[in-house]
DNA sequence: ATCCGATATGCATCATTAAACATATTGCAA
DNA sequence: TTGCAATATGTTTAATGATGCATATCGGAT
């Protein structure tokens, strides 16, 4: 939160976005791609995934395969054909890969909110 | 640092961007506009600044100005005319957003740093 | 009064990204 | 062996944002 009604910044927020990138710059996995992977995982499909994200399958699959070799190794295993289509799970290294992320945000709310909350005060204070 | 070489994700990095917002998520403040004001407050021009940060003077005129339609006070005072043409200098404000951006970023960056750490840690077991 | 260089701003264009469209492939079950 | 639904992928169009271009304004110094 900004401050107390009548600060100076009380309608302005501090916002932060974390991703996994290359060494120069690229981008490989952020909270939107992360949360395709929950959703495959919660889906147990693609384009299932896609639709409950409101994103495309077009672009759902294009963020996963880039993903995937930007990393070098697979994050959903996919197959298709059969009665129902196909399916897609996601990988051990992809499950793992969310925990630790999950864990990682945790950390991170926890540790910005001092952080934030003085900002806030020094800037007031103006 | 991602990790030991030889780690899955040792060529993988995580990075984060700061900024501020309104509350419906419309930009205020980056990195960007920030390295713009701290160029202005050295050069005592927009026009210098600008051209120090390669960026057009349009375009740094209209950020900057963005910004303070955003907050609703001013980030620069401007004056045009004269033999030099006009010169822009920080307002209170805008120096005191600064050094309080300054000290956000340095104790934002100490947080991190064990948080990281410790996502690499546990992701590279996989 | 005139000149100069920076501030001020509208408008066209270009580039980068996202969304949409189209079409092929796969393999189980009926 | 055919139909179906999801995976797979190229192409193309739309949207967003950055860049460039043009032009006006201002006021101290000469």
């Amino acid at each position: 939160m900004a401050g107390s009604q009548g600060d100076k910044y009380y309608d302005v927020f501090l916002r932060y976005r974390l991703w996994l990138s290359t060494k120069d710059g690229i981008g490989i996995l952020g909270e939107g791609r992360l949360a395709l992977l929950r959703e495959i995982d919660k889906t147990g499909s693609l384009k299932a995934a896609a639709d409950n994200l409101n994103i495309s399958y077009r672009k759902a699959w294009g963020n996963i395969k880039h993903a995937e070799e930007m990393l070098g190794f697979i994050l959903v295993e996919k197959q298709r054909g059969g009665k129902l289509g196909g399916k897609s799970q996601l990988t051990d290294e992809a499950r793992n890969l969310l925990s630790a992320y999950d864990e990682l945000k945790d950390d991170f709310e926890l540790a910005i909110k001092d952080i934030t909350r003085k900002f806030f005060k020094k800037i007031n204070k103006t």
